[in-house]
DNA sequence: CCTCGTGCCTAATGGCCATTAGTACCATAA
DNA sequence: TTATGGTACTAATGGCCATTAGGCACGAGG
């Protein structure tokens, strides 16, 4: 499911100390904080001493650990960015495109609704993003986005879907499986899997009705 | 199209100062300006010093015009929700709920079009809102998520629409809706009719094929 | 026992911010 | 002309913040 990952701050502190002790709870406990306390109140809204707080520190000690407040912005972001990438990769099949659809759907899906608050940061924290990493977070969410696009290509070029703009189907489908993140909840009536399975039948459903546009003929 | 409202900060004035002059442009000019900024820093990362710059003023001379920064999210975030509301039974009919949905999708697509700055501060700051506008705008949006939900489910009643959820229906025909602020452009290859069409076409098709889930027998 | 590294602390530092106080300008209306 | 109301300005005020400096404790390894 989710890939396996080394955070950005865990690669950074490999590359400063290469003894490895490797023992760096701290380090992950510090981006957990993060995770919530942004994804909560927001970047700006969150001061050092708060998330220092969070893990039983004050806010300065952080600094043992990290460069910068702005650093573990990144390391969430570009994270998150990847782990949706891999995401894709994992579930893509080389199958027909609907079922390709599918599967890429429900793991999109899954995905938001099991890391809210990484995804929440991920579309609201862009404009705190300091260049050069908001470039490459916007990068990595194009890379995204084409990912879907030549799948929903693939698709209408084999006949399997039928919609008059791969470009505004795409942004729907992705906006859709995006919103699960700020309802699902684990306890809640529907489990995972059939909220995965309805959101595959709906963005297969988009997809595959004939339709009729006002004027028809549109760009790609 | 956009209903005529004023603003809560003109009402505000007006309440204040009932000799109503009502020539005060400087007030909307700051309202204006809160919308750009708040709209591409963010609120926390938005300084009055930025506010007034953008309209020829230093930082405190805002305060002849209003009472607090937060004023104008405040004003910013329930007239947004008001606005879409009375989108709402504005674009309502007593048609078929096939029809119906189809003229309140295309008027949420093109309200989100269209007013992109204030939808991305609704959809981003509700953590920045202090009590009570917090509840208020909660609130607004529960009603509008409640007027989709009715109308969905008069449409399953009605045998018009066939979804297992109702609630997860309505949240991503929403959520579909609000991700056009994000890419619309009015010089875009698409017009904005063409465009409210498109939707309102998805969340046809999302409501009305039938779906084998998984387990079926699902909440409303 | 000593030493060294690690990671915590408190106390700056320098900056920015929202908001308030006090003052000056200017137009309008008496 | 003189008063008045409105709006702008500059100069506090008080607070918070990210980050740095310097020092202290403690555990491991000699």
């Amino acid at each position: 499911m989710t890939p396996v990952r080394v955070s950005v701050l865990e690669e950074r502190q490999n590359a400063d100390d290469n003894s490895s002790t490797m023992k760096d709870g701290r380090r992950s406990d510090i981006r957990e904080a993060g995770l919530t306390l942004f994804a909560e109140r927001g970047y700006h809204a969150t001061s050092m001493g708060d998330i220092g707080r969070a893990i039983g520190v004050k806010g300065p000690s952080l600094y043992n650990h990290l460069k910068s407040k702005q650093e573990i912005l990144i390391d969430i972001m570009v994270t998150t960015m990847q782990d949706l990438l891999a995401g894709f990769d994992n579930a893509d099949s080389n199958g027909e495109p609907a079922e390709r659809l599918r599967e890429v759907m429900a793991e999109h899906v899954r995905y938001h609704a099991l890391h809210p608050r990484d995804v929440r940061i991920g579309n609201r924290e862009i404009p705190s993003l300091e260049e050069p990493a908001r470039e490459l977070v916007l990068n990595l969410r194009n890379e995204y986005e084409g990912k879907w696009r030549e799948l929903i290509q693939d698709g209408l070029d084999s006949g399997d879907f039928s919609i008059p703009s791969v470009r505004v189907a795409v942004y729907a489908i992705l906006e859709m499986g995006i919103g699960v993140a700020q309802w699902y909840r684990p306890d809640g009536s529907l489990s995972l899997d059939q909220i995965a399975a309805l959101y595959a039948d709906m963005a297969a459903r988009l997809l595959s009705a004939k339709v009729t546009v006002a004027d028809s003929t549109i760009e790609n």
